[in-house]
DNA sequence: TGAATTGTTTACCACGCGGTCAATAATCCT
DNA sequence: AGGATTATTGACCGCGTGGTAAACAATTCA
């Protein structure tokens, strides 16, 4: 007997599909139903991934899926509106503009950065998304890593140096970079921890923001262990002295 | 007019499903048959995901989507069985002991852990299939991290308190604890990137390993910064003086 | 060599999907 | 009010899916 795949899925509310609307017939403008059923697939997909059917879509918005066919020539012409709306429209620019600001300290920017992408920009819809469309087709992930690459990692690298009174335009070493990635990285694992694996979240609806002083922690580690690495030249190759090897030295 | 779903899916190798073998019916043992599917599965699913078609994964294999019903009574039966092959067989006991040995410094074991970690046990499948998994059924990612959790990280905490020349065996605090979350973190975004978003891959056959030595930097500069954050009790509330600020002092 | 065993395939089913289209009813216009 | 407009729907189509069962053929064994 084949199993039945969706038990239920037209009246239970908790499969991840809204419950649907009562069944009233409500005209609304073109626009803002275009509006509606963009935010809601933006939501359904992010949630979903890209092989969530139509017709459950339609349903969480309270709309048939027929309608939606009124509004995107195809479902992959919807999809692609919801890439765009994600990841084009979300960009800040405002970022740029303070990570430039003359007059603040490089650890006071880097915080300030990482604090508002990790709690406000890297959103559960946008960092779904970025990982379904990452696991199936590059082209979504790509674009998005070239625009950290050319519009975000110069500047970091920049203040990174500035912390170390350095003002040198040089390309970024492979070293100076991966420590930067390793800084950047760990800040993902965050949203990575929230937005997929559904951990470090003390309630669902509400998930705690990531403490200012956490951020504020990690951006010092990186400046400080930077400071270390790139102005010492001896910790260049040798080992860091530690507390054992010295108590060892010692006796 | 619908869309053609699937063009030549059949005959065409390089969507995905491998070439199909020749049709020669090869009769196998019921072992080998088992593992070879099961071998199999694994590679597709990572590949394509758990809504992949199990036609083409037996297509893959050089067999008939029958045949997998004759060895797994369902599709998710199938996955059940991938998911075990994953994340039970693949957890390394070895690192374990080698963060236990007393006679190594915390500096050399943290970095060969991280280095095998990262190069050798989170492979493409493995990668994939746990992200797959967080996006869709938290259960598999639960059970990762409660294994992380358990067996690693107090391991690598008290590895790094070692470093700073502290036996305390107390409950680590969360500021602690984040920050060698970060660390972490930044070693499974270079997986993220090699795996998910195909990104910083020499070649798509054989990406380069993630080279030791900046594997070392990370590890050192973590050490560096835990012990400067936490030996100093100056740096706990206060900034870091950094060259903009000094050099601004000292006008 | 032949029959028995069983790994493997072909043919088939019910269902749900993306997509289409004529029918319908809410709103607007005079 | 009542006709015109059009946003919205229900019914439908072809196809591919997970799953089943009978037919088939490679191997084993007498």
């Amino acid at each position: 007997m084949p199993i039945q795949k969706n038990p239920d899925r037209a009246r239970n509310p908790a499969l991840g599909v809204a419950s649907e609307a009562p069944r009233t017939r409500r005209r609304m403008g073109v626009a803002e139903r275009e509006r509606q059923i963009l935010d809601g697939a933006i939501g359904f997909f992010a949630e979903n991934g890209f092989e969530g059917q139509l017709r459950d879509l339609g349903r969480s918005i309270g709309v048939t899926h027929a309608l939606l066919y009124h509004y995107f020539p195809t479902k992959q012409a919807l999809i692609d509106r919801v890439y765009l709306e994600v990841f084009e429209g979300r960009w800040n620019p405002a970022w740029e503009v303070q990570l430039d600001q003359p007059d603040r300290s490089p650890e006071d920017k880097l915080t300030a950065f990482y604090d508002d992408y990790v709690n406000t920009a890297l959103t559960r819809e946008f960092t779904r998304i970025l990982v379904f469309s990452g696991l199936s087709d590059h082209t979504i992930t790509d674009r998005f890593f070239s625009l950290l690459r050319q519009r975000l990692f110069p500047r970091l690298i920049r203040e990174t140096r500035r912390f170390r009174g350095i003002t040198s335009r040089a390309r970024p070493s492979e070293r100076e970079l991966e420590l930067l990635m390793g800084l950047h990285g760990g800040f993902f694992y965050i949203t990575m921890r929230r937005w997929i694996y559904g951990q470090g979240v003390a309630s669902d609806k509400a998930p705690e923001r990531f403490s200012e002083s956490l951020v504020r922690d990690r951006v010092r580690a990186y400046l400080i262990a930077s400071q270390a690495m790139f102005c010492e030249p001896s910790s260049r190759t040798a080992p860091v002295v530690d507390a054992v090897a010295a108590k060892a030295r010692r006796r």
